[in-house]
DNA sequence: GGAGCAAGTTAACGATGACTAACATTCCAG
DNA sequence: CTGGAATGTTAGTCATCGTTAACTTGCTCC
């Protein structure tokens, strides 16, 4: 009974972000989660010291993966114009939503069940991910004051992770060329 | 022990929306809800059926205001432009959600937590607002195709509804002003 | 002034669900 | 072969929570 067993803890963290990201936190039992890969309830205490501790690791991994993906992206090998940083940040942010929406919609919803500390720790990569952003606003904008730069940033964010209430309407290739677009538009507008 | 009593009703809708925005729907127990206008636990009995009627009357009442609010500004008296109709829908969503970010929260949130059917009622009222959106922008972008008008739709309305999480930073005019000219822009460039 | 309704109260019930305990199986390592 | 880790299983515990029941209390209207 020992199949390949891709790693269950992988395992384990997808089935329980989608089934989270369909009825929220609070609306999955273990038990759920366990019938979702194949094993039935307490099974999951072999993997995770219990149902907060797996929100926790996906949230931090979420966080952790878009902020390295910023990072990267935001500095790139050569950013002759800040312009280019920005769309190199919005393919990034376009791409990640439209192949993870569960995980979007989690990252939005789920942070405050998660144990003060880690919460705190979570939004420290969030700030850092939107700092990335307002660093390349403020290039482009040069007098534009910080709040409203990261105000700018989060209500990009809003409009980007809008792809899982919008779903399969359009093509994702369209559907990401769309969201550049529009979020294009509207980070160059703001005075 | 009977004050004003200035509806009950109302203040328990009150209350309970700024806790389910606070800690989502399953995350509120009755009693809270009691707690938090005052009485204690099974009062609410006498206002609504469950738990459940309370969420549902709170987001037909959302969904509804926002159709009302949606058909009144789209038909505005003289509508010479779509622009101007254009521009009273954001401005009036703006306000809705600068006013009210609590039940902007739980409209988006906590839809699946209502019965079948009445969610059926609420999506049908999303539906016509966002129809009054798509009929607006398909004046301003004849070619365009309608499937690629409700994406960006639905898109900005992730813009607007971003206001919940960046939260203070900037006056309330100053957002509505930064909101406004984000959307705008955003929906004058879809192709 | 008492009938009746509106709006609370506390106590209890029943379900659900997170988590623990005790026991089984498979898979190597020595 | 054997013992021990890794990974399951089922049964049970304990807390929480939605909901109901039974009982109180004040207001209002004839």
């Amino acid at each position: 009974m020992k199949t390949p067993t891709r790693n269950r803890r992988a395992e384990i963290l997808d089935a329980a972000a989608a089934l989270f990201a369909a009825r929220g936190f609070h609306g999955v039992s273990i038990e759920d989660i366990g019938a979702a890969v194949g094993v039935s309830g307490p099974a999951l205490y072999r993997h995770f010291s219990g149902k907060e501790a797996l929100l926790t690791e996906m949230l931090l991994g979420i966080s952790e993966r878009l902020r390295e993906q910023g990072a990267r992206l935001a500095t790139t090998a050569d950013p002759d114009t800040a312009e280019a940083a920005l769309d190199a940040l919005l393919a990034g942010h376009i791409e990640f939503a439209l192949r993870h929406p569960a995980l979007i919609r989690v990252q939005e919803r789920e942070l405050d069940n998660v144990p003060e500390q880690a919460r705190r720790a979570i939004r420290r990569l969030q700030r850092l991910y939107a700092e990335e952003w307002v660093a390349v606003l403020a290039e482009l904008h040069p007098d534009c004051p910080q709040a409203r730069l990261r105000a700018a940033a989060h209500a990009v964010f809003g409009l980007l992770n809008s792809t899982p209430h919008s779903a399969g309407e359009l093509s994702p290739e369209a559907m990401a060329g769309l969201l550049h677009t529009m979020a294009r538009a509207a980070l160059c507008q703001i005075a």
